[in-house]
DNA sequence: ACTCTCCATGTAATCGATTCCAATCAGGGC
DNA sequence: GCCCTGATTGGAATCGATTACATGGAGAGT
């Protein structure tokens, strides 16, 4: 592979030349540019970024790690970091922690000793040793999703905690009394903060939330099926279940299903998180979205401000709730709905029904949609 | 940030022995081997990646360009690289090229000016220049999913066709006679594969694959919408339609809900590529399952092995039909299915159903499941 | 015509590691 | 007691870029 070396003897001239001329300083004759130019197409030239790096001590690259690469919402925030990135002139390195704090570490120590510019970081778990390292180095830090109370970092995140009194007040309007949360893990804030929201909705409707309706899950799956699991064998099972995440009420419809119940007919279903599939779910699954690409970009360049040396403020954005069908909501007339995913306006607004229909609140009871 | 000069100074060594000493190099004495790590630990030393690349000319990273992260399929292929690769001492930078040429070039070329150590590619169009530049080049490459006819390079892929008979012979025992398909782009091998697969299929059943039965689209949502709305105003609209992907599936879904039809009593669906939501889509999606995992894995230690310098072997693994019942057949008694994923064994296997009873083949007709 | 600028260019230091080579030192064999 | 061997160690080159500094020459001003 030529180097910078191999151009200026082609050309017959300096590597400082060489250098300059492809780093647009002024001071370069026509005829040397040309040379140089020409010599860099002959010998196919491409500059060697490890070298760029070591000298410049720039990589042009930011870490991304984030909690679940399978999980659909943060598939489609690492595409928006990445894609608002590369519109800046960086790359992005993601890595997956997998919401274990191990590999979360693996990431980031990874990352660090990679050089790169700044760090993206959505943290598994509260308090890692490698994230307070990295807040600690030189290397700025931007968190998204989840943050680390104490800790003087920008955050970029939404607030649901109005989509989640919304979403209370939802299901109090079809009649539900009973009602269920299977959270996230506890040390993470998303975890914890649905949990406060939803308990302090319903305290709002005079509802209590009993131990026994609070499940543990950890944002997989398998922990939305094992909660869904206890709840349903319990002498009086809640009437309707809020899940903290997409991949929990997957679970959860999961064991829904294995127990031949319906939704919402035996059960009504709501989770954190609105993904393209939830409008094709058997049924239609209400959700509160967040504004994943706004959140994406708004990360980025926070954190590149940091990067060249300007203030960061941390950015909060509403989330808002969707209406669908798993609560017990009368099906709107099917319509067509964006296949952009769920659209999502950076203005605040309020509940908005899926079919953009008025949506007759108070209608409460099962909904018999059986009838074709 | 302490450099391995701090490290020497500190520790009253020169930087060989410090470079010796982290490198594990035998002739070490125990005496310098403790002040130096004593140093290591006291001044918090890292090695920076970024210089110890430029000097052995490994980067100990891999490359991986995908065609779409939002896709769930590349979504866990690429889960599955990373964690091979990293379990095998390498990082992977993930460049997603969103079914856009210009933008797959875009990343092999940062990819390749980085110094990656091996390159892995799903090539989103036929014969972009920097793939063919990547694969001139000295960087090992080895193809994943898509491949390139004409080029020497290793191919990781799964092979449908015999899935794709599976799935033909199972739309036409249930009594379909006008079967349709909506394909990805002609440049992709995945596009025009698993046309030619369908039209195989049809043929041994002595069935036609008119002009218009065949939706051109391009692995996106919205093609699969456009190319339904399409079948869906034909004078006479197929029965049955085959989507080449998931996402073109779920376009398709939305096609058919728009126009307020049922699956399948009104229109039949089934997909290539397999994710966990398709087992909750009203109704389960029947599709054709990769082994993704497998495919992932296999690839990365494909191209390890060519960056180690030992040859490498292309590999096949064989897809599988997972019946559900968006094609007509009669529900299976509901039951449990594993959470992790559509399950693949590595071996061959033909048409299974998803409860995991016999699948009573042959039961032709329109199935009324909506009474309950 | 002489000097003062300024432009174009080259030389060499530098970034932080790895590694070849030579030097030093201790101990063993004779 | 001397030399050889092998274990440690340090000095310095190297990877491929960027860039401060020095230099040479051309043109302008007086």
């Amino acid at each position: 592979m030529a180097s910078i070396k191999d151009v200026a003897a082609h050309a017959g001239v300096s590597v400082a030349t060489v250098s300059r001329t492809l780093n647009g300083h002024p001071s370069v004759s026509p005829g040397a540019r040309t040379r140089v130019l020409a010599a860099v197409e002959a010998l196919e030239y491409r500059p060697n970024a490890v070298a760029r790096s070591l000298r410049t001590d720039q990589t042009h690259t930011l870490g991304l790690v984030i909690s679940d690469v399978l999980n659909p919402y943060f598939t489609s925030l690492a595409r928006a970091v990445e894609e608002e990135a590369r519109a800046l002139g960086y790359s992005v390195i993601i890595g997956n922690a997998d919401e274990r704090p191990e590999l979360q570490d693996h990431h980031i120590r990874t990352l660090l000793d990679r050089r790169i510019d700044g760090l993206l970081v959505s943290p598994a778990d509260g308090r890692s040793p490698l994230t307070l390292e990295a807040v600690r180095s030189p290397t700025p830090v931007v968190l998204v999703d989840r943050w680390l109370p104490g800790l003087d970092v920008p955050v970029v995140r939404a607030d649901g905690r109005v989509a989640v009194h919304d979403l209370v007040a939802h299901l109090h309007g079809l009649g539900h009394r009973r009602l269920a949360i299977i959270t996230g893990p506890a040390s993470t804030t998303t975890g914890s903060e649905r949990v406060s929201a939803f308990r302090s909705g319903l305290s709002a409707f005079g509802l209590p939330l009993p131990e026994a309706y609070i499940g543990q899950g950890d944002f997989q799956a398998e922990s939305g099926r094992r909660a869904m699991e206890r709840f349903l064998a319990l002498p009086e099972p809640p009437g309707a279940v809020f899940a903290a995440d997409n991949l929990m009420a997957l679970g959860a419809l999961d064991a829904i299903r294995a127990h031949g119940l319906r939704v919402p007919e035996d059960i009504a279903l709501a989770a954190f998180d609105d993904i393209p599939w939830f409008v094709h779910t058997d049924p239609p699954l209400t959700a509160i979205a967040q504004p994943t690409d706004e959140l994406g970009r708004a990360a980025v360049r926070a954190l590149i401000a940091r990067i060249e040396g300007r203030p960061a403020r941390s950015v909060t954005l509403p989330a808002r709730l969707v209406v669908r069908r798993s609560c017990g909501e009368p099906a709107p007339p099917a319509g067509p709905e964006p296949l952009t995913g769920p659209a999502m306006p950076a203005v605040p607004a309020g509940p908005v029904s899926e079919s953009g229909g008025t949506q007759p609140h108070g209608t409460a009871g099962p909904d018999p949609r059986s009838t074709p």
